[in-house]
DNA sequence: CGCCCACTTGGCACGATGTGCCATATTCAC
DNA sequence: GTGAATATGGCACATCGTGCCAAGTGGGCG
């Protein structure tokens, strides 16, 4: 634990030390690279080979993540983090939207494409996803990322309705479904990401139907 | 592919030819002994030991799975797959229930331990469910588990309702989600398996709320 | 400016993973 | 009983992931 390493001022709010920006822009880059190549090879692509390609020895591949398809977590982590990260923001506040909404809220602002940065993650998303059928050790990640969002969900969650713990359980993993799908179905088509199509309004129709209920499941048969 | 070696005569329905037995027999064997070995030793197990312990070479090992953690998904999809068998039979009667309840009522039924069968397959996921903290890969298999069951679940419900498709996907994922966090749920307690805390009343409980509306999602706040 | 210290990087060796290939043994069909 | 089909085992090999140590680099301080 490099244990902070203050910079000088404070003027600029927590100045993450030059060495530190070189490596999350290394991290990113190197995360790049793998879901490159993962998208348009396969899964035959070898870790030395995203490693060189990126510009590293293969040892140091290894230090930023922990199996070679780790590589891509970054990417596919951005839309969820904001998303958590947005809700546990908005409800700290007096004004705080209930709980339903503010997911739903969240959820559409963490899918609609603001900065480069958020778009490009995007782009990476559905290029990864799309390489996924092929690949069981990318879809491994892909739930890894939404086991992880579910927990932290769970956690701001119970802190924010103080409801019963399975009911909490059981919001956090539905709300976290309704984003995963949503994002997948997304990926399969061929909308872009800020259209009436995109992953934005998906989510909004997901959240709702596994919040408030399931349209549509008593039809023809019955 | 072995073209359905067909045994003599049709007084016993499709009889699996002894050698199919045999393998089956081998499979459900190593995936006893990888559960048993996950169980007591974390993730240092190593493949050879598996295939040792179970009797087998290295080589017939990965013949039997891609990996070694591939082999305790036996016993960890028992309860899909008798859950998703079940759903499609019932709802192909003429006497059906309507959706909702036909997919808790085989939600339960395929979690309260019948036979010898299903009650070890339960005891075996408890058992793996414990150690999947400490084990990503183990949790990559469950969740792998799960993956499948969900695109089978989207089968049987489109055949089923008709309805649209986004909302069928939702539906199969919605209960999917309860299914898993019911036997999550169930596997962190101490509940006996056919206790009014097993799993089939957790999973009951979980299908109502993700399939009709989420308690508790308002509470003390807003 | 020069020194030192902490930390990142790279190289190497090594056990473990997973697969292709071939030889052997067993089972099934006739 | 004989031959075809197939399950199993052994071996070699590329790749994976890690421990260990050496070299390079940046930041703090006198």
């Amino acid at each position: 634990m490099p244990t902070a390493p203050r910079t000088t001022a404070a003027h600029t709010p927590a100045r993450p030390s030059l060495t530190e920006r070189r490596k999350a822009e290394t991290q990113l880059e190197i995360a790049r690279t793998a879901a490159a190549l993962f998208a348009e090879r396969g899964p035959g692509v070898t870790a030395d080979e995203i490693a060189r390609t990126a510009g590293v020895a293969l040892r140091t591949f290894y230090r930023y993540f922990r199996t070679k398809e780790d590589a891509v977590a970054p990417l596919l982590a951005v839309g969820v983090r904001q998303w958590i990260d947005d809700l546990a923001d908005t409800t700290a506040r007096p004004d705080a939207p209930p709980t339903r909404a503010a997911l739903e809220q969240a959820a559409r602002r963490a899918l609609t494409p603001t900065d480069g940065r958020a778009e490009e993650a995007l782009r990476w998303t559905r290029g990864l996803l799309r390489a996924m059928p092929g690949d069981p050790a990318l879809r491994a990640v892909w739930h890894r990322v939404h086991h992880d969002s579910e927990e932290e969900l769970q956690l701001v969650l119970a802190r924010l309705t103080g409801a019963d713990p399975l009911d909490v359980r059981l919001a956090a993993a539905a709300a976290n479904t309704a984003m995963r799908v949503a994002v997948e179905e997304w990926a399969a088509g061929d909308a872009r990401a800020d259209g009436p199509h995109g992953p934005a309004e998906l989510v909004a129709r997901g959240m709702r139907a596994l919040t408030a209920g399931l349209p549509g499941l008593d039809g023809r048969h019955n």
